[in-house]
DNA sequence: GCCGTTTTCGGCCCGACTGTTTTCAGTCG
């Protein structure tokens, strides 16, 4: 039987925590498996490979019980106390737990009530007028349940969420707008996007005014709103045009810090933070500091004072997601996290010659102007199809254009002479040797036969990372956010077969990729790779795209120091494969 | 079900909103 991949265990997991809920068990077990799911699903290593040493345990969240579940699911394939509620819950109630405004115990009381047990049958029950007849709930219920029925068939399912370079634009332009409003004082974006994770769900606005009333028109006005959901004297909430909930909220001065910290989270963060202080005697949420000894809230104007209260240094929001940032805020341990200004160069990007939209010369004045030591050029190989492969004449004489471009340049820049290969099916790559040591760098990646089982992915890259004449490997997991899952591989086996042969593996920055992602990224650097933060810019403005590469390198807790290239070329150089041959 | 700078047992973050009921349960972030 297949080994079940964390995304699998993740899906078990929350299955089990939702048929504990519907069966009744107390609140902090049904939690207790879903902080495991989520702890499953974000880890950077295989779950069932961890069990199968016996060291699962040291994952927080999962404990002695969870991993008697998990040898069970790794022996059987299943989980003896889902089948067990499984038999006693239909599958249609865990689709009613879920629909906005219902849970469990609403699921539980119509299958108990009228023998509720699918989407389709509710709806027939809520049409007939029978949800209104139970005790507890009434009209209102039904109408809301018959709304969000019907808009989820039109909108096949949850709204999705937005990636992260979507919803920056939006939040800079509205805040921006915001801040030149003569009654605003302090206005801040919070939640995911100061997070700077892959995507988010809404966009959180803090600000302090002296007329609440000037600032919310203000927004409502904005070209980009197209609609008001809901306003008050303590903020607003609208929608803009392209869709994007955003969320202003209004505050006294002395409590900004308090609700800024708050609305930036994340829910991990936050519910780690509060608990360890409880511990300690006080209280936290947005509205301020509770000491149970003086019986007084405190109320922060800044955030710093919020961490300071609290035993904490300040903690860089992209940290903030419960993963030991507490510990390490504590005991002056947190990393003085990469900048995007430390890069010095850019070693994966485009060009006319194959799918880029700007020329050579164009990407090489762009990255000069940007201050660069060094860029390689990097277009795709002699099998990439779609009518703009590279053919290994024309890449030869790529080779002798750039050394003339460079003679040019006179040493203000170092163009690279490169490639990013294709991994074919079998590992190998698709140049000769002879061509690929010429060059000044390699980079591969995959760009077809993704449906691979994962051994044999696995083995492909592994044999890819080992080349001898690759430098490094482009977006290892291919995934695209919110659009295409990652193919089937096992990350651990690559990150320790690149450790060993030193090729480095790239953060892609395009913002749909962040790959990989920053849970590889810190299990990569911990192992000792040399992480890169390349652009896979396709034009000039590209290069602009760093920032995200960056961001999940930050998110990695990544210095400067793991990351190659805001090395020197002079100190760069040398950690190239060939530089070592 | 997990976990320990008071604890290996007895706790477990905090508040808003909605809709239903007269003081609260359920859901959500």
């Amino acid at each position: 039987m297949a080994t079940k991949n964390n995304a699998e265990i993740a899906a078990a997991f929350e299955e089990l925590g939702d048929l504990y809920e519907l069966d009744g068990a107390v609140s902090y077990r049904v939690i207790a498996y879903r902080t495991a799911a989520k702890a499953v699903r974000d880890a950077s290593v295989s779950i069932m490979a961890l069990t199968r040493e016996g060291k699962v345990t040291t994952v927080p969240g999962i404990g002695k019980t969870l991993e008697e579940k998990l040898k069970a699911l790794d022996e059987t394939g299943d989980i003896p106390s889902a089948v067990k509620l499984r038999a006693k819950f239909p599958v249609g109630l865990i689709s009613i737990m879920h629909l906005p405004g219902f849970g469990a115990k609403r699921a539980k009381l119509l299958y108990d009530e009228l023998g509720v047990d699918s989407l389709e049958a509710l709806r027939e029950k809520a049409e007939a007028g029978e949800i209104r007849k139970i005790r507890g709930l009434g009209a209102r219920v039904e109408e809301n349940l018959l709304r969000v029925l019907a808009e989820q068939e039109e909108g096949g399912g949850p709204a999705p969420r937005i990636l992260l370079s979507r919803a920056i634009p939006v939040a800079e332009q509205i805040a921006g707008a915001l801040r030149d409003h003569p009654a605003a004082h302090r206005v801040e974006i919070a939640g995911s996007v100061r997070r700077m994770g892959d995507t988010a769900k809404d966009i959180d606005i803090i600000a302090t005014a002296d007329d609440v009333g000037a600032l919310i028109a203000t927004l409502a006005e904005l070209p980009l709103v197209e609609s008001v959901a809901a306003s008050g004297d303590a903020g607003a909430r609208v929608r803009t045009h392209s869709g994007v909930k955003v969320d202003l909220r209004v505050v006294e001065p002395d409590q900004f810090g308090n609700v800024l910290q708050h609305f930036t989270g994340s829910k991990a963060h936050n519910v780690q933070l509060r608990e360890a202080a409880v511990r300690r005697g006080l209280h936290v949420s947005e509205y301020g500091i509770l000491d149970d000894e003086t019986g007084e809230t405190l109320r922060c104007a800044t955030e710093e004072e919020v961490y300071e209260r609290l035993g904490y240094a300040w903690i860089p929001p992209e940290l903030r997601e419960g993963r030991g940032e507490l510990e390490a805020a504590r005991n002056g341990s947190l990393p003085q996290l990469i900048e995007l200004s430390d890069l010095r160069g850019d070693l994966h990007c485009h060009t006319t010659l194959s799918d880029g939209r700007q020329t050579l010369d164009q990407m090489a004045e762009e990255a000069l102007r940007r201050g660069w030591e060094y860029l390689a050029v990097t277009d795709h190989s002699a099998s990439h199809g779609f009518g703009d492969h590279v053919t290994p004449e024309a890449l030869e004489a790529r080779i002798e254009e750039i050394a003339a471009l460079n003679d040019r340049l006179e040493g203000k820049i170092r163009i690279l002479a490169g490639t990013e290969s294709n991994i074919l099916p079998d590992g190998s790559l698709d140049y000769p040797d002879e061509l690929l040591q010429r060059l000044d760098w390699v980079i591969a990646s995959i760009h077809t036969s993704f449906g691979m089982e994962e051994t044999a992915m696995t083995e492909r890259m592994i044999a890819a990372v080992e080349h001898p004449w690759l430098d490094a490997i482009g977006h290892p997991t291919g995934r695209k956010i919110e659009t295409r899952p990652p193919y089937a591989i096992d990350m651990t086996a690559v990150i320790a077969a690149a450790a060993k042969n030193g090729t480095m593996i790239e953060i892609n920055s395009a913002p749909d990729r962040r790959d990989m992602n920053e849970s590889h990224a810190r299990a990569a650097s911990e192992a000792g790779v040399m992480v890169l933060v390349d652009s896979d810019a396709h034009s000039a403005r590209n290069f602009d795209l760093l920032q995200y590469g960056i961001a999940t390198a930050r998110r990695a807790w990544l210095t400067p120091e793991k990351v190659a290239n805001t090395r020197s070329w002079a100190d760069f150089a040398p950690l190239r494969k060939r530089a070592k041959a």
